[in-house]
RNA sequence: GCUGGUGUGGCGCAGUGGUAGCGCAAUUGAUUCGUAAUCAAUAGGCCAGGGGUUCAAAUCCCCUCACCAGCUCCA
């Protein structure tokens, strides 16, 4: 006998070699029905497996959150049984359970279109109704190679050829179709009834665009189908609160095709520029960095001294000027370089922090971009801290709580990644790993998450970046800190040291907002368009009730835009009803009516933003106040 | 760059071989109005661009460009 201990803390006796799903039969007989899977130990493993020895026990339905990856990779199966129903001869990729979902990727003669996404369902559905049994069988390498070199499953062969001695291969079937998968699965086809195919997309085999391209069609599954019906209700309102759309209807900026990703912006999103750049300003000024400037364009000679024309040529414009070569820059560290050397340094400057708003010019492929969170020229909120090698670690350790601080009052939540050397890169081993670890501890000092991002550093130095998410959940990079000794070195700076000798100091790359056209995309999404006061394009409306109003509004107008609150008033002549809707449209923070009785009193009706009441009556002096409070304050309304 | 899809007035859409349409926005006139849409009239499009098939092309074919989703790449 094992002793199983379950969540309950309540310990069950089952005979050796008992499963997953006869104890649940023990347990209860509708736990039998409704177990999808179960933990044991904290590892997910299907109904079938054998309990050899004692152990935790805990039982997974279609209730438990914990259950759905297990549910969405039996969906992938599922899916892609039908499909090699439907096109005999199409071959297996992968077919992994993401985020939200699941996809499958396949080689197939077949082009799949949205259309067929409909008769794979269909499919699927009828397999379901078959309800077969997902059946897991542990072979042996050469077994698993013979089986699906039989079938021809090249990728699957290829995938088990590169898995590690000693590991268990395991194959599931269901009917007749058998898949190479670790598992877990549920029971069979049958507890699989809420899924929905979603698209069809290119995918390289392994990533890698050396390999075949193959078609993967994406899908989600839930367990019921309200869920479903959420889930999907929740991407029609994040389209909502997309940039580009929202970009076009509160008039922030606009893309064209005479500029494939080089936005025009207008003057409601220059309004937001600019506020994000005093505040940029202020905060940087406070912490003892100075602002610089340099140019767009520099001559070839500095581009190769920097190793960009050896390592970024791909990403970078070109251009001829009294026959020599010019590169417009893709970065601002080489101008930084070239201000550092205009004066003799001692150790007393270090840590010297140049900071710069530098439009810099990248030439991304033409499939990557996307509005303004993927762009081929941005402004960069950069800087550059040149240092003393003593002085990494608080250095680091500033920016960290410099980034912490301004994602705070935006309201972003954020994540961390540490990326690592990359196969183009330059300097020694030593140095990069003398880098990482730098980054590394001081990441551990603050006590901060991270995931490793391997081989996504730059080219020459390691970094930590911090990722914000878009409104369907992908994840951009905004801020990162990257510690270099390659560019100090290219480029021989030097700091006179205590001892009267020469020393070579160390920087940090480092942006904040990342790039200030992206920064506007995510919080464009994130505040869905209806920015917090002290951002907001046009923070005040003045709606009078008819023309006889207009001198007393014309009068509260003034008041605020001499007080550099950006009010204006709305002198058409339509009904307080429309123009009221009109400034809800336009997601202005406050609308304020005036009529007769509030020229009388000296008074506005104030009427926020999203809030459907009537207006409270204050005193054109409180109201004042009142905003100058929030745009002080920095005041977040959602 | 790759795979698939899309491209029709400023915006959102209809129009599958026979004279380009709707709603919103815009303009003009009337309406002077108390918390989310007043009424009427007018104007606006070489149907992304180029080439081809046809008596005839927004519609069929080819090429190019841009956009969308994903891959790759990245702030």
């Amino acid at each position: 006998m094992v002793k199983v201990t379950l969540k309950d803390n309540s310990i069950r006796e089952v005979e050796e070699n008992s499963t997953i799903g006869e104890l649940a039969a023990q347990i209860s007989r509708n736990l039998a029905k409704d177990a999808i899977a179960a933990k044991v130990n904290g590892e997910v493993k299907d109904l079938a497996f054998k309990l050899k020895e004692d152990a935790s026990v805990e039982i997974l339905t279609l209730e438990d959150s914990q259950s759905l990856d297990v549910l969405r990779h039996s969906t992938a199966h599922l899916m892609a049984q039908a499909v090699q129903n439907l096109y005999p001869g199409t071959k297996l990729g992968i077919g992994p359970s993401i985020e939200n979902g699941f996809y499958y990727d396949f080689d197939s003669e077949h082009v799949f279109t949205p259309d067929d996404l409909i008769a794979i369902e269909s499919e699927m559905k009828k397999i379901v109704k078959e309800n077969y049994p997902y059946q897991r069988k542990e072979v042996s390498r050469s077994e698993a190679i013979e089986f699906f070199g039989g079938l021809g499953e090249k990728y699957k062969v290829e995938l088990i050829e590169d898995l590690p001695e000693g590991v268990t291969i395991s194959m599931y079937t269901q009917g007749n179709f058998t898949d190479l998968c670790v598992g877990p699965h549920v029971p069979s086809t049958g507890s699989l009834k809420v899924f929905k195919l979603l698209n069809v997309a290119g995918a390289y085999w392994r990533g890698s665009e050396k390999n075949k391209m193959l078609q993967r069609i994406y899908g989600t599954a839930f367990s019921k189908q309200a869920d479903l019906d959420e889930y999907l209700f929740k991407l029609e309102e994040a389209k909502r609160r997309d940039h580009r759309k929202l970009g076009l209807e509160l008039d922030l900026f606009s893309l064209h095709e005479e500029g494939p990703g080089f936005p025009f912006f207008h003057p409601k999103g220059m309004v937001l520029r600019n506020q994000l750049e005093d505040f940029w300003r202020q905060e940087h000024r406070r912490r003892g960095y100075h602002e610089i400037k340099t140019p767009i364009i520099l001559n070839r000679v500095l581009w190769e001294q920097s190793g960009h024309w050896a390592h970024y040529k791909e990403n970078m414009y070109f251009t001829e000027i009294d026959d020599q070569d010019f590169a417009v820059k893709p970065m601002n560290c080489p101008g930084g370089m070239i201000m550092y050397k205009t004066k003799l340094r001692s150790y007393r400057d270090l840590p010297l922090r140049a900071g710069e708003l530098g439009l810099v010019h990248r030439h991304e492929l033409s499939g990557a971009l996307h509005g303004l969170l993927r762009v081929r020229n941005f402004t960069q909120d950069d800087a550059h801290i040149f240092m003393l090698p003593s002085q990494i670690k608080d250095e680091i350790i500033g920016v960290i709580e410099l980034v912490d601080r301004f994602y705070k009052i935006f309201g972003f939540e954020y994540h961390v990644e540490l990326s690592t050397r990359p196969e183009d890169s330059m300097g020694s081993d030593e140095a990069w790993e003398l880098a990482t670890n730098a980054l590394q501890e001081a990441l551990e000092e603050k006590g901060l998450e991270y995931k490793i991002n391997p081989g996504d550093g730059a080219f020459y130095g390691p970094k930590i970046d911090f990722h914000l998410r878009d409104c369907l959940g992908r994840t951009w990079q905004c801020g990162t800190i990257q510690l270099d000794f390659q560019m100090p070195e290219k480029f021989d700076l030097t700091y006179i040291g205590e001892d009267g000798q020469k020393h070579r100091p160390v920087m940090i790359h480092r942006v904040i907002y990342g790039s200030i056209e992206r920064f506007i995309a995510l919080l464009t999404e994130h505040y869905a368009g209806a920015f917090p006061t002290w951002l907001a394009p046009v923070q005040v409306r003045i709606l009078p009730i008819s023309e006889r109003h207009h001198d007393y509004a014309k009068d509260v107008l003034n008041r605020l835009n001499e007080l550099d609150i950006r009010a204006e008033m709305d002198e058409r002549r339509e009904k307080i009803n429309y123009k009221i809707r009109e400034a809800q449209t336009e997601k202005i923070p406050f609308a304020l009516v005036v009529g007769d009785q509030e020229a009388e009193t000296d008074t506005v009706a104030v009427r926020r933003y999203g809030q459907g009441n009537s207006g409270e009556k204050m005193s054109v002096k409180d109201f004042i106040s009142l905003v100058e409070d929030e745009i002080k304050s920095k005041k977040r309304i959602n």
